[in-house]
DNA sequence: CTCCTAACAGGTCGATCATCCTGTTTTGGA
DNA sequence: TCCAAAACAGGATGATCGACCTGTTAGGAG
């Protein structure tokens, strides 16, 4: 009798729901996804899509605190916390993105700067939360930095600014990457940013 | 006899609509972007939108051959062309975009950039498109670099891939500046971009 | 067991999307 | 002068969008 039974499983339904729109967001566009493909690639039907996210705004809004503010954490945050320096850590970084859109062959972008390219200007709510998440990340990047200085390790650096470009020229290397299919412009800021911190920091080589 | 006549002027119709389109584009994106509104805007009726663009995927295409492309050439090539070198050329390009953001209030982000994050990813062709209008700008900033180097105001410079780091901060920068509504980034690249440029330029001052 | 609410199912709604249609007027050669 | 083609006008089209609706079922508190 309890054949096709339901599921009745909330947060798998809600965490299904948010990773298959995590992924479209961030391959194909926030726009460019509807909610109807959503609720295919999730499996889910109308009534539980509704319940869980009453508007595609609040999905939305779910997707960046959960999905994409984790993702910065996880490229960026967390390994700047477990090098020895900020430059090691940017070119770990670097690498680690050229070696996984190589072996990927295709470039779908930076996920925080996908989210924000399209919603910003039409939400000032979503782009407050996108707004947090860029400066927590500049924040942590500033403050290795800042950290560098203070253990003398380099000197006559500005922190906050230098951040400022090194997450600028990670972004922008990886927008132009993205719309050239081209990993290029990765390699290219990459040995850049490397070779323009090494100036700022005593050489221990 | 003749009142409510139409005015019948092709290439004036044709550039109200692709002036209209940029603006829209530009400021919203391409997919938010309605043929209907674009024909309120252009203040044209849905035949002369249908004959002269049949699709708005042609419409898009025309947008970027016309006025993207045009853009990057304004903002970015001309200046280049007619400064003595690359980093009074970029300094004078950032402090222009600075006072521009500044003026008006807002931060619309660059339109190269806005046009490609959103279609480079569901169509071939205006990734084509869009990609040769960033070569075009990487070829003159880096022949700009080479120059410099040619006339002794510069050493130890790869042209390529410093010009990759600039247009990339720049596109980064703008980004972030979108996203936050600030024009700190670009504040912040501007001062790195030019510290970096400082040490492989032979001082004069 | 009762009962209330969260968790779902499945369908429907008006709005808007891009595109295309049938006419009408103007233009530019022949 | 004539006529084909270009340049419009003003809707109509089906598809798809996001939102919402009424039912039905499971889980937990009492």
């Amino acid at each position: 009798m309890t054949e096709n039974r339901r599921t009745n499983d909330p947060q798998g339904v809600r965490r299904r729901i948010i990773d298959a729109a995590y992924d479209a967001f961030v391959s194909q566009g926030y726009i460019a996804t509807g909610m109807l493909e959503l609720r295919a690639r999730a499996s889910v039907s109308g009534g539980a899509m509704a319940h869980h996210f009453p508007s595609k705004r609040e999905l939305g809004l779910a997707v960046i605190r959960d999905r994409v503010a984790e993702a910065v954490r996880q490229t960026w945050i967390n390994p700047l916390h477990a090098c020895a320096d900020a430059p090691t850590a940017i070119d770990l970084i670097f690498g680690n993105i050229i070696d996984e859109l190589t072996l990927k062959g295709s470039v779908s972008g930076c996920p925080l700067n996908n989210m924000a390219m399209e919603v910003s200007q039409h939400d000032p709510e979503m782009r407050d939360v996108l707004s947090e998440v860029f400066y927590a990340w500049h924040d942590a990047l500033s403050e290795k930095f800042q950290a560098d200085v203070a253990s003398k390790r380099a000197s006559d650096l500005n922190p906050s600014s230098l951040a400022t470009l090194a997450i600028a020229a990670y972004s922008g290397a990886m927008a132009i990457a993205k719309a050239c299919q081209d990993v290029g412009p990765l390699v290219d800021c990459r040995s850049e940013l490397a070779a323009t911190l090494a100036t700022k920091y005593h050489s221990v080589t």
